[in-house]
DNA sequence: TGTACATCAGTGAACGCGCGTTCACTGATGTAC
DNA sequence: TGTACATCAGTGAACGCGCGTTCACTGATGTAC
């Protein structure tokens, strides 16, 4: 192979953040180096040339997905819009490209380092929730009932249940209280 | 240490189970059959004297968490205070004696084998939903905000925002609509 | 601008370790008489 | 009821495998003249 240029450097290592950061909120941080690595096109051996460790990389796969929702939430959409977007069978079974919040609530919940992620992953959720507000309700309880469904359509997603759940949240969040 | 009793490999069986459920639940599925087996006073070649692998005790631990909380739901306590318990910071803080709903969807979501398990899953979810609706509001949707905001707190427990959630989860289901 | 050499991105084998599972062994328990 | 033997719950070492990480090596890229 030999070396490669430095832009082409800088190319890989941003598809390798852009991968993991797919990879990650579809199958949790714990998908391996190696596997992190072929999806990128690559060997596993490069890594850690560009990363410091795999933990620093979780850090920065997660600043990415938050980067990119952030941008999502800029872009013109009201709230109702927004909110069946979420709610929808495609984004039940995309997580890849989906929300960061829902999809790495549990490797937040249970990987205690990851200081970074962490303070990304806070910062990202009180963001959501104050784009969710409205006049008469409380923008964290209205990100609870849609985050919540969510990753209880994702938990029961081979019953018939999964879609009753979906459905259940767009009529509570969409209808006017 | 030679064979033991029926009476006591019942008893050692049973609190394998019971272990399980409670380590599952605290941190996830993938902890480790050696470490499952020390907590429960054992060393872990004797699990497949039990266990005809480690999904199958994935099965029944899971079956043992959801009858607990059935148990615990037949128990008198009204609504309110459940609702109160649920979204306690001690709930919050001890996931291994908590809700299985709560502790397992990522689990659920990510394991595609474990079909029992996901049965069991969907049947706690769906009584869970029957015990939280009210005269005018569905039962499914009052449980997304509840766990949703058990996960998110969870999720942001380093926090000040985690209490925040827990707080404004609490002011939404009990407040008169 | 052309040449000589140093740099370093990426490769692929190897490291120690922990995983789920298997197995030969032990010796108290359970059973047959 | 007492004895002789078979059973089998639990032990601890070992299996192949995948993990995160390291490292000697390659050779095109970047740089100095």
């Amino acid at each position: 192979m030999g070396r490669a240029s430095r832009a082409q450097a800088q190319e890989n290592r941003k598809r390798i953040v852009e991968t993991a950061s797919q990879l990650f909120r579809e199958q949790g941080t714990h998908v391996s180096v190696a596997d992190l690595m072929k999806a990128a096109g690559l060997t596993h051996g490069g890594f850690y040339k560009q990363f410091a460790s795999k933990e620093a990389l979780i850090d920065e796969a997660t600043a990415h997905a938050f980067a990119e929702l952030t941008e999502r939430h800029t872009a013109a959409l009201d709230q109702r819009a927004l909110i069946e977007a979420y709610l929808s069978t495609e984004h039940r079974d995309d997580p890849g490209d989906g929300c960061p919040v829902a999809a790495l609530a549990s490797d937040m919940a249970r990987e205690p380092g990851d200081q970074e992620a962490h303070r990304v992953y806070a910062k990202g959720v009180s963001d959501f929730a104050e784009r969710l507000a409205t006049e008469d309700q409380d923008g964290l309880a209205r990100l609870c009932t849609m985050f919540g469904a969510l990753v209880l359509a994702r938990a029961t997603k081979d019953s018939p249940l999964s879609e009753e759940i979906l459905a259940a949240a767009r009529a509570a969040l969409t209808t006017p209280a």
